[in-house]
DNA sequence: CATATGATCCGCT
DNA sequence: GCGGATCATATGA
C-alpha cells in the first residue's frame, strides 16, 4: 500500500474554496508488528483511528510543533498505516507558502511535517474520511511504475531499521532531504542516495 | 502529579 | 553537522 500511494494527488479545498494539491513522491509504511509503529504498544485515544477502517487518516502532534499525516490502510482492528513525507506541490503553491513561511517550491512539502503545514493539516483532520471527504482527499493521479520505485530504511526511527518500508519517486527532486548520515567513518554514502 | 521522549524542522556553524 | 525549540502523550510514582 505504501508504494501504490506515490504519483496520487492530495487535495484540498480550503474555506474560501482555494484548492491545494500535490502529488506524493515519498511515503513510508507503518505495521502493527513493527516496532517503531504507533500502533505497536495497542490503541490508546492517540493512535485510535490507526485502528479504524482505511481510507481515513491518522494526524498526530511531535516534537511540539510538528504534525504528520498518515493514510490508514489496514482493515478495521488492524493498525496499519502509511506516512505520507513528501510531495511536488501542484496547485495553490502561493498558500502554501504562506503557511510554510517559505519561498522555495522545494521547500512546501518536501517532509511529513513541512507537507501537513503546506496543507494546514492538523489534529482537527485526525479521523477525516478521505473517500467521502469535501475538504481533503486524494485524487488518482498518475501511477508509478514499480520501476520507477525505490525502497528502503524508514527516517527518523530508531527501532523496526530492518524493514525497508520507505518508498520514493526515483530520481525525483522533491523527495524530502536524506537522512543525518546514520554514522559516517570516513568517505562514503549511507543511505539510499536518491539526489 | 512528574517526567521522558519523539515517524521533525530550522538556524547557525 | 549540530542542537534548540516546545508540548502532547504515555507511563510510572
Amino acid at each position: 500500500m505504501g508504494p501504490d500511494l506515490l504519483g496520487r494527488v492530495l487535495v484540498r479545498r480550503l474555506d474560501d474554496g482555494t484548492r491545494l494539491a500535490a502529488r506524493i513522491v515519498e511515503t513510508e509504511a507503518y505495521e502493527p508488528e513493527d516496532p517503531a509503529s504507533h500502533s505497536f504498544r495497542g490503541l490508546t485515544p492517540r493512535n485510535a483511528v490507526m485502528f479504524g477502517p482505511a481510507g481515513h487518516l491518522y494526524v498526530y502532534f511531535t516534537y511540539g510543533m510538528h504534525h504528520c499525516m498518515n493514510v490508514v490502510t489496514g482493515p478495521t482492528g488492524e493498525g496499519s498505516a502509511v506516512l505520507l513525507r513528501a510531495a511536488e506541490p501542484l496547485l495553490g503553491i502561493d498558500t502554501m507558502r504562506v503557511f510554510r513561511r517559505r519561498e522555495g517550491v522545494r521547500d512546501l512539502c518536501a517532509g511529513p511535517a513541512m507537507l501537513c503545514q503546506a496543507f494546514g493539516v492538523e489534529r482537527p483532520f485526525d479521523g477525516a474520511d478521505l473517500v467521502i471527504g469535501r475538504d481533503l482527499w486524494i485524487a488518482e493521479g498518475d501511477p508509478i511504475s514499480a520501476a520507477r520505485i525505490a525502497t528502503g530504511p524508514r527516517i527518523g526511527i530508531r527501532v523496526g531499521l530492518e524493514h525497508p518500508w520507505r518508498f520514493i519517486v526515483m530520481d525525483d527532486p522533491f523527495v524530502s532531504a536524506v537522512p543525518r548520515r546514520p554514522k559516517l567513518t570516513r568517505s562514503g554514502r549511507t543511505g539510499p542516495s536518491t539526489r
